[in-house]
DNA sequence: GATTGAAGTTGACTCTGATCAATTTTATTA
DNA sequence: TAATAAAATTGATCAGAGTCAACTTCAATC
C-alpha cells in the first residue's frame, strides 16, 4: 500500500515532467520544499470540471496525465475553446487577475492533476527567487501561448489552422519524449473546430483531404502524421517556436 | 531648468497613472524603492521603435504618454497586430520567456515611456511582497488580453470586432479617467483592420455604415461615439471586463 | 449484443468578407 | 504652396467557409 502510494502520489523529484513543468529550473532542496506545498488530487475522470467560470481562485494545476479543456460560453450558448493542456502544463494563470476563475476546465480523458495553492505558492516564491523567476517564466509562456492563438486565427486559413493545430500537438508531445508522429488524442473534432475557430464540418473536410493527400490520418482518437516535412510548412511557423520548455537562469 | 526636469520626469510617486501602472497597491515607501529603478526614456517619435523582433531583452516598458502597437512581420511581410497600448499600460512581458523580444514595439505618436530593468526589477521584486504580486497580476492579465482576442477573432464577425474594438479603447480611457465617448485616437483604420483579422475596407464600410446610423463617428483622428448603449451592446462584452485596473491584495 | 444518442461525414447552397481596381482624401516633404 | 506619397473610400466581383439537411459511424449503457 505505501509503495502503491508512493507510485501513484510520486512527489515532484520523482516526476518525469520535472523538465517541463513547475520545479524546471529548480535545485533538488528547493524542489523537494515546492513538493511540500503541492496537493495531489484524485484523478477527474472524463467530463469533470477542474474549474468553472465564477469560482474563486485558490490554486494554479499542473496536469500529471490526461487532457484538459478551457473553454468558455458564449451567450448563445456556443463554446469557445480557449487551450488543451497537456501532462507538465499550468492552469489557472489567467484567474489571479480577478481573483475567480474566468474560464471552465474540464477533463477529456481521466486526468489528474497536482493543485498548488497560490498564497502558500506565494509567499513560497519569495524565498525562492528561482521559483520565482520560473513564475514568470510560466506567465510569460501563458502571454506568448494567447498572442500566438491569436496570430492563426487572425492570418491563416482552414486548412493552415488545422495543420498548425495537429503539429503543435506534435511538438509537445516532442518536447515531452513521447512519440510524435503517431500518438492518441482524444479531442473531438468538433473541439478542434471551436478551438480553430471553424465550423466541424470544415474540420471534417479538411481531415479527409489530409487522409487522401497522405499528409495526416486521423481516425477515431489515432493521430498518424505521414508527411512531417509537408505539414510542418503548411503549419507555418514563424520563426519562434509554439511551446518554449526551458527559460532557466543561470544562477552562480 | 531643475523645474522642467521635474515636470518631465515626474517619478512614480507623482505619477497620474499610478493606480493603473506598476504601483498600483504598492505603499508609499515602496513606490519609492520602485521608482529608483525605473529609467525615464527620452520620448520617441512617432515611427520610433521601442524595441524589435530578436533583440536581447533587458527591460519592461511602463508607457506614459502616447500609444504603441505591438505587431509581428509574416514571412510575406503584411504585419499582425497583436495590441495597442495606452498610457499606463506595460509591455515586454511576452520577451521573458524567450529572453529576446518576439514582437516589434513602434510608437504611433510622440511617445515616452519608462524602461524598468528586469533583473533589478526581479530583485526588488523579491523584497516587496506587493510587487511581487503586482508582477503577477500584470502577467495574469496579460494572459486574459490575449485570450480574449482570441475569442473575438474566432466568435464575432466584422461588425462587432469593430464595435468591440472600439468600446474597449473606451473603455480604457474610461479607467483612466479620461472622456470616453469622444477621443483622439491616432490608429489608423489599417491598423484596426491587422488588429482585428480584417481589411481596411471592411472597416472602412464598417465605419461609413456606423457614421450613418449614428453609432459612432470616426473621422480623422476623433472618434465620437453617439449612441454607447448600442456600441456595448454589439460589442457584446462578456461578463468579463475587458480590463483589469486593481488587483491588489489587503494587506494587513 | 441491442439500443440510443452523440459525433462525424458528405453534398448542395448561401453569404460574409476578401480581392481587385479606380478615385478621392489626407499627410508629408520639398 | 506645390508635389508626392500614403491612406481611405467606393464599387464590382469572387471565393472560402458557414449553414442546412440527410445519412453514417461510433460509443456508452443497459
Amino acid at each position: 500500500m505505501a509503495d502503491l502510494k508512493t507510485a501513484f502520489n510520486a512527489g515532484c523529484l520523482n516526476c518525469g515532467l520535472q523538465k517541463i513543468c513547475f520545479p524546471t529550473g529548480l535545485v533538488r532542496n528547493d524542489i523537494t520544499r515546492l513538493d511540500s506545498i503541492v496537493e495531489r488530487k484524485t484523478p477527474f475522470r472524463k467530463g469533470d470540471h477542474v474549474f468553472r467560470t465564477g469560482q474563486a481562485f485558490h490554486s494554479l494545476f499542473a496536469v500529471r496525465a490526461g487532457v484538459i479543456k478551457i473553454y468558455a460560453l458564449s451567450d448563445s450558448g456556443e463554446e469557445q475553446i480557449l487551450g488543451f493542456y497537456l501532462p507538465g502544463d499550468v492552469i489557472g494563470l489567467d484567474a489571479l487577475t480577478h481573483k475567480m476563475h474566468v474560464y471552465n476546465a474540464i477533463a477529456l480523458d481521466t486526468t489528474s492533476v497536482c493543485a498548488i495553492p497560490f498564497d502558500q505558492l506565494e509567499v513560497l516564491s519569495l524565498q525562492i527567487p528561482a521559483l520565482n523567476h520560473q513564475m514568470f517564466c510560466l506567465m510569460s509562456k501563458g502571454v506568448n501561448e494567447g498572442r500566438l492563438h491569436s496570430e492563426i486565427l487572425s492570418k491563416r486559413n482552414a486548412d493552415q489552422r488545422v495543420a498548425h493545430f495537429i503539429w503543435s500537438i506534435a511538438q509537445r508531445f516532442m518536447n515531452r519524449g513521447y512519440a510524435y508522429t503517431e500518438f492518441r488524442l482524444g479531442v473531438l473534432h468538433r473541439d478542434v473546430a471551436a478551438f480553430l475557430g471553424l465550423t466541424p464540418e470544415t474540420v471534417s473536410r479538411i481531415l479527409a483531404k489530409s487522409a487522401q493527400d497522405d499528409l495526416v490520418h486521423w481516425k477515431r482518437k489515432e493521430v498518424k502524421i505521414v508527411d512531417v516535412e509537408r505539414l510542418r510548412a503548411l503549419a507555418g511557423e514563424r520563426n519562434v517556436s509554439a511551446e518554449v520548455t526551458d527559460c532557466r537562469v543561470k544562477s552562480g
